[in-house]
RNA sequence: GCCCGAGUGGCGGAAUGGUAGACGCAGGGGAUUCAAAAUCCCCCGAUUGAAAUAUAUCGUGGGGGUUCAAGUCCCCCCUCGGGCACCA
């Protein structure tokens, strides 16, 4: 009897596969195409469990469609710039470039083993220069059509890393990677204009259907638009130049609920003021220095300075008296107009700062039925606003149009027409996302391809010169950007005049780069971003697989660039949602073991140090640690699983199979000692009972019982496989190698069945099912087999057993033949002993039969 | 604060409104073995019960409701997780 030794077979199969290029994507306008992507990985150095579950899902997904006859592109690179290179050249000298290149030969090596169904012919880096370089074409592409432009503009400046972060990098206002607090600061920076679509990426979200509810919300949240008016008040005692203030409200209705006016420290107005005023200098600088954090933001009073300065709404509104002007710390200049009116009755914000500063709160409206008409309360009286949602109706005391009950959406659509009709104002959408700042001062990542010339003023780098190469020749012992201290890489001639110029030192935010990636692979060796043959094949991708933490930034930027490069020809019509469907993985977990340190540190121990009894761990020396099960696989906590080892330990099919079982595919799955080991042990007995058909001969009998159990099982496991329902599959497969090993059956119909249950495992234990194959004497490859199809008449059953409830609780069961008439089953049950019994001679109140499925009697 | 999502045995988790707990882990018992490992078989929600294929009672976070029938649908509440956030 031969051994189920992965170690054989694993490789052997992976040699096979290769050498008969079974995962070469080719064009086939024959068959059905499909595009099946997992989140390209960050060559951090060795690959995680995590990257196991995420590239098995996909690969049983690849496998799968390969096998119901579609055409299968399936490809693998490496999302290769950013700065860990550079943080490991400064930590522990060498070049990025050396670091990021033997970290993917290292990775490629460790996902190898794996037997994923990768055509690694299309494999590439970012950081290659074939592909920055159709990455800086593309660049000059969207410079020509308008959506690259340059802004001075306050920036979130990382002191530690040294460079600039996008809004969406700040987290709890520090830097995503450093952690360091960030700064603000004034820098000449590249932008993507992402706004011109924000309208356009917020609609299309309606149509992605196959996406999570979850991360659809999320983008447009992020987006995040809103309906307002924008309208000006007159203003008095003001600086030279400044007549008005132009302020945004998503709820003009409440304009008569008006008692103040708030402009951000950062407003033009209030930097006039502060040139002249040392008082209103102070407030803005310690509004401005004020943290940004979330808890900062929480605790933070609100304050605000009165300017002196007086505002009124046009002159014949009426109404809205003199209103003071201040400057508020909680005003941001980059949303609206960088000022507003506060409206205390309706707005916590505005109450809280009413309050502080002694203003008036007046109702706009008031709940159904209510008698109050606050005109100036104080604060004590009325101790919240009143906030009802926009859909509730209210009646107002002091509307600008329209009837007096209604609700707030109806009271902010007749305010917007009749500021339009008074003159003063306009309904104005807004949206919160903001352009895309791509400059980033750093080495390693696509150089910006312009040129800046005396002369010329900024000028792209003409296409032929492409790609304009990082030199290699750079040190990181001092903080900043290599480029900047290059001695002759900046200097170039002007592609336009051709006198001397100087090159940008700016490089691309990595985000770009990923954002693109999924065309590349269509045709990753043309000369141009994309070949737009291959494009318009093999695009769009039908299934992305990766991680919930991608939902806003990383989608959200390819939704733009499938725009963008549309618009310049580099993908086809209908390319401009690329996802097709996309599928959100959970995380790979393990327990944390520790013990009290002497400290009062804990002190973290590896999983292999500790011996599991009753759910109970100690050590070696029989202390008992403390058990934080379920936690994010961390360094630092010493529960990292190395995907290595386990496949060393178990094969790769194992690793695959566990991934993919207990949970879920969308929730955290719990990396545990027992549970591969079992994964283990139940892969060993498939083997073993692939031996034991092998060479078996002979009759038995009761054959149907186990070719009926063999199509229920396809039907079953194809449903599972075709919906991320892997955990579900993997049960029936359970179920059904049960089934097969108790199987008195003939060894034809043995033999067929164990044909079934390797194909049905092929596409999560792919060495094993090609073993099994062959072992069943088959030839040609299992992966190139058909998936089964299952045989509609044989998974009817002749006879069903129906529960039969009495007043809905279970009370008995028949059995009965499954084409049995309705009034013939009525008949049986009421003749059943525990109904008869029930009844006690009377009539039931009412006898419902589900065909095949229920009989409920009641009494 | 706002917006989502989730609460089912000791654990991970199954369950088109139709027999709750599939499958796996852990646990218990047995077979095999000189013994062990491996393997195979059986039991395994709680309560009451000496026990039994008990036709007993309770049971899917809590409380109401719709329905012949609710883990599943509706309303309220609690807890946990995630996202967003002085966004006007």
């Amino acid at each position: 009897m031969s051994n189920y030794d992965t170690k054989t077979i694993e490789p052997k199969w992976q040699a096979r596969w290769d050498e008969s290029e079974t995962f070469l994507a080719v064009r086939d306008e024959s068959r059905p195409k499909y595009y099946v992507l997992e989140m390209f990985p960050y060559p951090s150095g060795r690959i995680h469990i995590g990257h196991v579950r995420n590239y098995t899902m996909g690969d049983v997904v690849a496998r799968y469609m390969r096998a119901t006859g579609h055409n299968v592109l399936h490809p693998m690179g490496w999302d290769a710039f950013g700065m860990p290179a550079e943080n490991a050249a400064m930590a522990i000298g060498g070049h990025p470039k050396d670091w990021t290149y033997s970290n993917i030969a290292t990775m490629r090596e460790q996902l190898k083993p794996l037997g994923l169904s990768i055509d690694w012919s299309r494999e590439f880096a970012t950081c290659d220069p074939e592909y920055y370089g159709q990455q800086q074409s593309m660049f000059i592409d969207f410079m020509e059509k308008g959506l690259v432009y340059r802004k001075n503009a306050v920036v979130n400046w990382d002191p530690i890393d040294m460079t600039v972060l996008a809004n969406e990098q700040v987290i709890d206002g520090k830097g995503w990677r450093s952690g360091a607090e960030v700064e603000r600061r004034e820098l000449v920076q590249w932008f993507f204009k992402i706004s011109d679509y924000s309208e356009e990426l917020l609609d299309a979200i309606d149509n992605l259907d196959n996406w999570p509810a979850k991360v659809k919300l999320m983008q447009e949240n992020w987006i995040g638009k809103s309906r307002g008016a924008q309208f000006s008040f007159d203003i008095e005692n003001s600086p030279e130049g400044f007549d008005k203030i132009e302020v945004y409200t998503t709820r003009p209705d409440t304009i008569f609920g008006a008692s103040f006016v708030g402009i951000s420290p950062d407003h033009p107005l209030a930097k006039a003021l502060e040139a002249n005023d040392p008082a209103i200098a102070e407030f803005c600088a310690a509004c401005r220095k004020g943290g940004t954090t979330a808890e900062a933001l929480d605790k933070a009073e609100k304050l605000g300075y009165d300017t002196g300065i007086r505002a009124k709404l046009g002159p014949d509104v009426g109404f809205v008296g003199d209103l003071p002007v201040y400057i508020a710390n909680f005003i941001l200049m980059d949303y609206g107009t960088g000022a507003i009116f506060g409206c205390p009755g309706h707005d916590q914000r505005d109450h809280d700062f009413a309050k502080k500063y002694d203003l008036p709160i007046i109702d706009a409206f008031r709940p159904l039925g209510s008698d109050r008409d606050y005109t100036y309360v104080m604060p004590e009286i009325l101790a919240e606003p009143y906030v009802p949602t926009k859909d509730e109706k209210v009646e107002y005391v002091r509307p600008c149009k329209g009837p007096d009950q209604m609700t707030g959406q109806e009271a902010i659509d007749h305010a917007i027409s009749w500021f339009e009709d008074h003159g003063f104002g306009k309904g104005v959408t807004k949206y919160r996302l903001r352009d895309w700042g791509l400059s980033r001062q750093r080495y390693w990542g696509c150089p910006i391809p312009v040129v800046h010339c005396d002369d010329c003023g900024v000028v792209p780098e003409k296409k032929e010169n492409l790609p304009v190469k990082l030199p290699d020749d750079v040190t990181f012992d001092i903080p900043g950007n290599p480029l900047d201290r290059h001695p002759t890489w900046r200097d170039t001639e002007c592609p336009s005049c051709g006198k001397p110029a100087k090159r940008e030192t700016d490089t691309m935010d990595t985000f770009v780069d990923s954002s693109w990636y999924f065309a590349r692979f269509t045709s990753p060796r043309a000369d141009t971003p994309t070949d737009i043959d291959d494009a318009a094949y093999w695009m769009n991708v039908d299934q992305y697989i990766g991680g919930i933490e991608h939902a806003i930034l990383h989608l959200l930027y390819s939704r733009f660039f499938a725009r963008a490069m549309r618009s310049c020809g580099h993908l086809p019509q209908g390319c401009e949602e690329p996802f097709d469907a996309l599928f959100t993985q959970g995380m790979v977990t393990h327990a944390i073991f520790k013990t009290p340190g002497d400290d009062g540190r804990p002190v973290y121990h590896y999983p292999e140090d500790v011996d599991l009894k009753d759910g109970k761990g100690f050590l070696k020396d029989g202390t008992e640690v403390d058990i934080i099960p379920s936690a994010k696989m961390s360094k630092s906590k010493n529960n990292v699983v190395d995907p290595v080892a386990i496949i060393e330990q178990y094969g790769a099919d194992t690793a695959r199979w566990f991934v993919l079982s207990d949970s879920p595919p969308e929730r955290d799955v719990e990396w545990t000692a027992s549970g591969a080991e079992a994964a283990y042990k139940h892969l060993n007995r498939v083997h073993r009972l692939s031996t034991e058909i092998a060479e078996g001969t002979g009759t038995g009998s009761d054959d149907e019982t186990l070719l009926k159990a063999m199509h229920k099982a396809i039907q079953d496991v194809t449903l599972g496989v075709a919906s991320f329902g892997f955990n579900a599959s993997i049960a029936k497969l359970y179920g059904f190698t049960n089934t097969l090993a108790k199987s008195k059956a003939s060894h034809a119909a043995r033999r067929e069945a164990i044909l079934t249950l390797a194909k049905l495992m092929s596409p999560m234990t792919p060495h094993l099912a090609e073993e099994i194959w062959t072992m069943q004497g088959e030839t040609g490859l299992i992966t190139d087999a058909a998936w089964p199809k299952a045989d509609e008449s044989l998974l009817v059953e002749d006879s069903v057993t129906m529960p039969i409830q009495i007043n809905g609780k279970r009370r008995s069961e028949i059995t009965v033949p499954a084409d049995m008439e309705k009034a013939e089953v009525e008949k049986l049950a009421l003749a059943n002993d525990a109904v008869v019994k029930a009844l006690a001679g009377g009539q039931p109140k009412k006898l419902i039969v589900v065909p095949g499925r229920i009989v409920n009697v009641v009494i």
